[in-house]
DNA sequence: TTTAATTAAGACAAAATGGTCTGATTTAAG
DNA sequence: CTTAAATCAGACCATTTTGTCTTAATTAAA
């Protein structure tokens, strides 16, 4: 697999805060984790993290949850992912050295860095306004079958 | 990290193998988990899977060890992972998903298609032949600096 | 002010991954 | 035949990731 759970995790619960109704405030994490039936103390550890790093804004409390701290259009999925794997893990080395560059490649360097650039391309692109459209309007799911 | 250290060392492991000179035949993996710094025993069990997968052969005794079961021509960098990893690394879900598809897509189907398609045309072109040729003629390496 | 509903925090457990060690088996060569 | 060099096999340990549990802190509303 790709993405390590905790970063499906992450995806799926802001993809859901994504296709809420605009009225809607606060989500209760409870809530969130039943629905995509991901485990909850390990979901709320999980949004902890997103909180801190500023993508969602959470509220204690009866009436509490999380919420996205940014309108849709300004939040893409590249950036989410990047906060849960570590800011690198598109630009890292796919030999998984430390120091690869230009000047120092590895034995895969040139052709990683174009197929690197083509996925952050792709993610960097995908707002979560346009994701969220589509999943509504095309039922595309959030969850196993 | 995109890939497993398992995958990581596979792929270093074979691509020493195919800048080996022709006339070489078994390469003790001792020799590969010095040069390349890898866990000798793990090492060993990583490529007894690809033996087991019909990428390298091996041999037991002196003057024993291990040497590509194919012509590099032959030998691509996608398999070798895929063999590793699993065959559905680049063909499964995005959001890991086992039932993923045109007839009932995830959330993030459609984008991933295109990336996927792109990352395995350009891996499956990547012949070890071609690749070992740059490795030697641009001492590309193998190793952490 | 009490209560119920919520996130936050941190200890702990389970599972997966990464790695080590010892000994058995095989093989070439002296 | 013996020895040395190698892979093979499997038990074991360490680390990381994933998940559970209990309790504390916070907040809205009765």
């Amino acid at each position: 697999m790709i993405f390590s759970k905790r970063c499906l995790h992450a995806l799926r619960a802001v993809l859901y805060l994504g296709v809420q109704p605009p009225e809607r405030e606060f989500v209760p994490i409870r809530e969130i984790s039943q629905k995509l039936d991901i485990p909850f103390h390990f979901l709320t550890k999980i949004l902890k993290e997103l909180a801190d790093q500023g993508f969602i804004i959470s509220s204690r409390g009866a009436a509490g949850g999380i919420q996205l701290a940014k309108p849709t259009s300004e939040l893409n999925v590249k950036e989410i992912i990047e906060s849960i794997e570590g800011e690198d893990y598109f630009s890292g080395c796919i030999l998984g050295f430390s120091k690869c560059d230009n000047d120092n490649p590895c034995a895969l360097h040139d052709r990683w860095v174009a197929i690197k650039a083509e996925i952050q391309m792709m993610l960097g692109e995908e707002h979560l306004e346009s994701l969220a459209d589509r999943i509504k309007t095309q039922g595309l799911r959030l969850l196993e079958i």
